[in-house]
DNA sequence: GCTTGACCTCAAGTTGACTTGAAGTGGCAG
DNA sequence: CTGCCACTTCAAGTCAACTTGAGGTCAAGC
């Protein structure tokens, strides 16, 4: 089995070797075994930094990715499970969507003031619903595009 | 003009009172005046709440909501930042649905190991494209919907 | 006049996901 | 054998968006 450096699965996937440590500090990543003190890692951990990646995109905190690898490493979720997590990311999907029309609308809208426009009106009521749902917090999410500015 | 104590203000738009002092103190809105010692909101306070709401969940950071509103209070948004945001929205939504489409895939999928479902395969392909696209940091997403238990 | 309680200020703490820095180590090229 | 340099450890720092806590103030009700 070919064996990786810190360094190779670095630059394979793209994720900071530092933050590699790290997943394996918190168990999240598992590395072979050691060539003298340097971590190798095996081929199989490429995917698995993907599936991490994976995981992340669908809002799964880094705890919540690793309880869904069992301990071979391999991914061994309950059915009931990955449907609620199913559910739940048509829920935020739904709501993104809303957004997005939203978003556009505001965008096209010749309306002079945005509180003259009912559709608006309309968007702020939903955004009023969706307001103050659960205490507010850091959370990762996918990486706005870098503002032009 | 009736005026809103925070006490009243938090209750009408979900947001903490401290959270309002918070908002208060880095520019995001602004009291009208005190009596004594407490602060005065007028009514559309709690609009410019929902907007703000509303900024968030489309992926802003609040420096930027700020930014976002003109001197006078009411959203000034550039046309082509929101369309930036909806595309950003776009991508985003893209993933999960893949990401969703995935996960009952892998629930309802019979093979043994994962890996050996080709379906399963092309989804890591996905993931890893999105993989390290850039350099990680805190951001704020859309929280996700309670987990049932 | 005293208590109550909703507000006040300001500093410090929290969370998740990392990054950074200092000080040390060891494999390999020359 | 020497030196380089990618790696190592561990603690501490960072970031956004708040929350919490300690100690203080004021308007109203008894």
């Amino acid at each position: 089995m070919k064996l990786l450096d810190i360094g190779v699965l670095s630059k394979l996937s793209g994720v900071p070797a530092s933050t590699l440590r790290y997943y394996e500090d918190i168990g999240l990543l598992q590395s072979v075994g050691r060539r003298g003190l340097r971590r190798q890692f095996d081929t199989p951990a490429v995917t698995r930094l993907a599936l991490i990646s994976l995981g992340k995109m669908a809002g799964f905190s880094l705890e919540e990715i690793k309880a869904l690898f069992s301990e071979d490493g391999s991914p061994q979720v309950p059915r009931a499970e990955l449907h609620l997590r199913a559910d739940a990311l048509d829920d935020q999907i739904r709501g993104l969507t809303q957004l997005r029309d939203a978003l556009r609308h505001v965008a096209e809208c010749p309306a002079e003031n945005h509180m003259d426009c009912p559709k608006f009106r309309r968007l702020m009521t939903f955004a009023a619903r969706s307001t103050g749902r659960r205490k507010a917090g850091p959370g990762k999410s996918i990486r706005m595009p870098a503002r032009g500015g």
